[in-house]
RNA sequence: GCCGCGGUGGUGGAAUGGUAUACACGAAGGACUUAAAAUCCUUUGGCCUUUGGUCUUGUGGGUUCGAGUCCCACCCGCGGCACCA
């Protein structure tokens, strides 16, 4: 029996065509054991690249091996269709965003089918389309019956040339992520989502019940920011402290260049000069306002009164107190807090210290632990929880302060003076105001035409036919809301979205999702640690409080895919020239190839690595050689070595996916090839169960073979190999001999006695090369770690 | 500056505190071939007096019978961020 060659491309075609018709991968959610695999939807952006690949063929790997494991897998796939790249590219070349998105769309999944990914199509999400951004709409008037949409006035980052308003997220080195313009602060009329109210929900408790990487858990609770403290007033400025036990030790107060307060603070003679340093503070990108270590700041030459000290301190002004958080003015304790010291130090302020640490600690570290006041008239002797509590509700008696939580958490802004997005379905009428759109009148539908070139005003508001409605209370002359929601808020709740995104009765259907949530696996990068992931959190927390779930976390375990590098070892990007373009892999080398050196050249979990295009002819042989080994299958029986190998890599492979380190299950694949390659024959049973090992990560392939080998279709529908115990036991045991922790001779005995020390003891001294070295010595001690190694400690 | 992750051959990378360098790439040599490619086989961490010995996981200490792995200090790289009062 003589194979041709192999030649990936007469195969994987042929495959997905046969699948897609006899829908191999469909999901029947009815059925029992559900097991949703999900990874982060894709931006339609017109190519897939190779991060994509690198994403979904992981996911991929991991949705076979479930389904195989007689889960009933649900990997569906959709588009995060709106946002700003449509609508720049299409400003660019003169195509209207949803033509240009749509087409990228239907060019994607194309490229996708590429890929012998095993998705279920049949529930593909798209979020431009009305059936799915109607219920963004539905969402925000439920938010907004409940007080938690509400529009305010907000300073934000401000690009200029998009016309809009940027996240934090989207603010990269002071300027806008996608188009490089200086980002500046501006006031504006905007919506927000009351994400503050779900902030303490938020916040990760030590131990979860769901497995997140720690390291997104701790950033997220950073981002969230919680700090309990108390609002104090010098005078009539109002500050914010954590550290209220320290009041006594406040000596100056220093407050933001923008404070609203800083003119009434002035002194005339120093006018001039808080004006220059506010001026020169505001020029200062936010980066270098940052990153700048040497503090700078004036004397507004005006006083407070320290109001436990009664003494009047003085006023500053320094750009190192950001106007964001708490009140914008700080009290100083140089004595107790490393940049008020610094400060104090540079301009030669006061230094009062009010806390005794222990030990001999510099006087900035006595700021944590188990120090006691000093210098703090009657609380003296307290410690610092203690005085931190008689203190806040001593000034709380005095209405001079309060306690306070502040979080650094701030709401979350939604609206986009933007055209390719969801239009925010609200209208606004002279007389009755702010008015919801009806329910029933949902979706407003996003009109084609509009001037969507950025002009300062609302692309919406230019298609005059849209914008101007009947309102809904009175019936007279009224406006639409011309701004679109940010895109975040699509891919908050996708995943929801996919059990049934023809649902037409509610945004899912509250059973289906009973049964289907939460996602068991998410799929996704780091660099959404602190928007998309947390947002998610957010919705379904809200889902949860209207009722439409019982869940209040939606995946049970998040993987941070790494990143692929250029072969230069430097991010891909148009700029550096170093873009690999996954379709010419896959023509070079075929799906089944790429899929492979994927899963192999680098760990896939929060690793990042160089894809050197010529190293995929390693995984390319790997498959020839599987391959070209179907000459040399025979009807024997596999010998009790080759159960052992057999039954090591079922358990390897296995347990290397669940545990998602496919690079050491390919590895595990290549040692048994190397170990099925060196024999005259290979059993049938080891041939097809190899080809099943390699299924989740070769499905083209291994499809042909399984075919060739005369099995009945599929191979992706049998179960998964189950390693037995009784082979995985070796007969004779390597037990490793060595002196003073050295390792200088190996010893091959029977398993029978490896477990008796004496006896290994005995048989390891006779070795020759042992003797060397035990030689004229006393042995002190020895130490035997069953069936691995022996240790002789000598003087 | 703070937080997180990492530093292992020429390269990508393996190693529940128990034989460091699995697996692969590259390189060298050989077989086959008129020749080349492909394929197959062998070798491949450094050094030395080479059937052996010795050193080696960024640097310096420590714990341990035994450390790439644990602890302390430092250096370097990558990612993230909030001078957060």
């Amino acid at each position: 029996m003589s194979i041709g060659k192999y030649i990936p491309s007469k195969i994987e075609p042929k495959w997905q065509k046969r699948w897609e018709e006899s829908n191999l991968y469909s999901t029947d959610l009815s059925k029992p054991n559900k097991y949703y695999v999900l990874a982060e939807f894709t931006y339609p952006s017109g190519d897939l690249h190779m991060g994509h690949w690198f994403t979904f063929s992981g996911a991929d790997i991991f949705a076979r091996y479930k389904r195989l494991n007689s889960f009933n897998v649900f990997f569906p796939n959709g588009f995060d269709a709106f946002g700003l790249p449509a609508e720049n590219a299409a400003i660019k070349r003169g195509i209207h965003p949803q033509d240009w998105t749509l087409a990228n769309i239907e060019r994607m999944k194309q490229q996708f089918a590429t890929m012998g990914a095993s998705f279920s199509f049949d529930h593909e999400v798209i979020t431009c389309l009305p059936e799915y951004y109607k219920w963004n709409q539905w969402i925000f008037l439920q938010m907004l019956k409940r007080g938690l949409a509400y529009k305010g006035k907000y300073l934000s980052n401000w690009c200029s040339k998009c016309q809009t308003v940027l996240a934090n997220e989207a603010v990269e080195a002071g300027a806008c992520w996608r188009c490089g313009t200086e980002v500046v602060q501006k006031e504006i009329d905007q919506w927000f989502f009351k994400i503050t109210e779900y902030a303490d929900r938020l916040i990760w408790p030590e131990k979860p019940d769901v497995d997140w990487p720690k390291s997104l858990r701790d950033a997220q609770n950073i981002w969230i920011g919680r700090s309990a403290g108390a609002l104090v007033k010098f005078d009539g400025l109002e500050v914010f402290t954590t550290r209220p036990d320290t009041l006594f030790g406040a000596t100056f107060v220093v407050v933001s260049p923008e404070h609203p307060l800083l003119k009434q603070l002035t002194e005339a003679n120093e006018q001039q000069k808080v004006e220059d340093y506010v001026a020169a503070a505001k020029k200062k990108s936010e980066l270098e306002r940052k990153e700048n270590k040497d503090k700078s700041g004036v004397f507004t030459g005006s006083f407070v009164k320290n109001p436990m000290t009664g003494e009047e301190i003085p006023v500053w002004v320094a750009d190192y107190v950001l106007p964001g958080y708490g009140t914008g003015a700080i009290m100083a304790v140089p004595a107790h807090d490393q940049r008020d010291f610094e400060f104090a130090k540079k301009f030669g302020l006061e230094i009062k210290q009010v806390i005794k640490a222990g030990g001999p600690a510099a006087l900035t570290q006595a700021y944590e632990g188990d120090g006691v006041l000093i210098n703090s008239g009657e609380y003296d002797g307290l410690s610092i929880e203690e005085a931190k509590k008689v203190i806040t509700d001593f000034l709380a008696s005095k209405r001079i302060g309060s306690q306070m939580i502040y979080y650094h958490l701030h709401d979350w802004s939604i609206s986009r003076q933007r055209y390719w997005g969801t239009p925010i379905p609200v209208i606004y009428c002279e007389k009755c105001g702010t008015v919801p759109v009806p329910e029933e009148d949902l979706p407003v539908k996003l009109p084609y035409d509009v001037d969507y070139a950025p002009s300062g005003k609302p692309p919406l508001a230019t298609n005059e036919d849209w914008l101007n409605v009947k309102c809904p209370k009175c019936g007279g002359e009224a406006k639409r809301d011309a701004e679109t929601m940010d895109t975040f808020v699509d891919s908050s709740w996708y995943f929801f979205r996919y059990l049934d995104p023809k649902f037409d009765i509610a945004p899912f259907d509250k059973e289906l999702a009973q049964k289907i949530m939460p996602v068991d696996i998410y799929f996704g990068g780091a660099e959404h640690n602190l928007g998309h992931t947390l947002y998610s959190r957010f919705f379904t927390k809200i889902f949860h409080d209207l009722g439409l779930t019982d869940i209040e976390e939606y995946a049970l375990r998040r993987i941070n895919h790494g990143i692929v590098l250029g072969p230069d070892g430097q991010k891909m990007s148009k700029s550096r020239g170093n873009v690999v373009n996954p379709d010419e892999e896959v023509k070079k080398y075929g799906a089944d190839a790429v899929r492979i050196h994927m899963a192999f050249f680098m760990p896939y979990e929060g690793s990042s690595g160089p894809w050197i295009s010529e190293r995929v002819w390693g995984p390319y042989r790997f498959l020839e050689r599987v391959w070209n080994l179907f000459d040399k299958v025979t009807g024997d029986q596999p010998q009790a070595k080759d159960l052992l190998m057999m039954n090591r890599a079922i358990k390897k492979v296995g347990q290397d996916i669940e545990g998602i380190r496919f690079n050491t299950a390919v590895a595990a694949l290549m040692e048994w090839l190397n170990y099925l390659s060196g024999r005259e024959k290979v059993s049938r049973e080891e041939y097809k169960t190899f080809l099943q090992l390699l299924a989740p990560f070769a499905p083209h392939m291994t499809e042909e073979l399984w075919e060739m080998m005369g099995e009945k279709y599929s191979i992706h529908e049998q179960p998964w190999p189950k390693f037995e115990e009784k082979h995985l036991e070796e007969e004779e045991a390597t037990v490793a001999v060595s002196v003073n922790g050295k390792v200088r001779d190996q010893l091959v005995i029977g398993k029978d006695i490896a477990s008796d020390s004496k006896v290994v003891e005995n048989k390891a001294k006779e070795s020759q090369k042992v003797q060397k070295f035990l030689e004229g010595k006393e042995i002190k001690k020895v130490v035997y770690i069953p069936v691995k190694i022996i240790n002789f400690v000598t003087d």
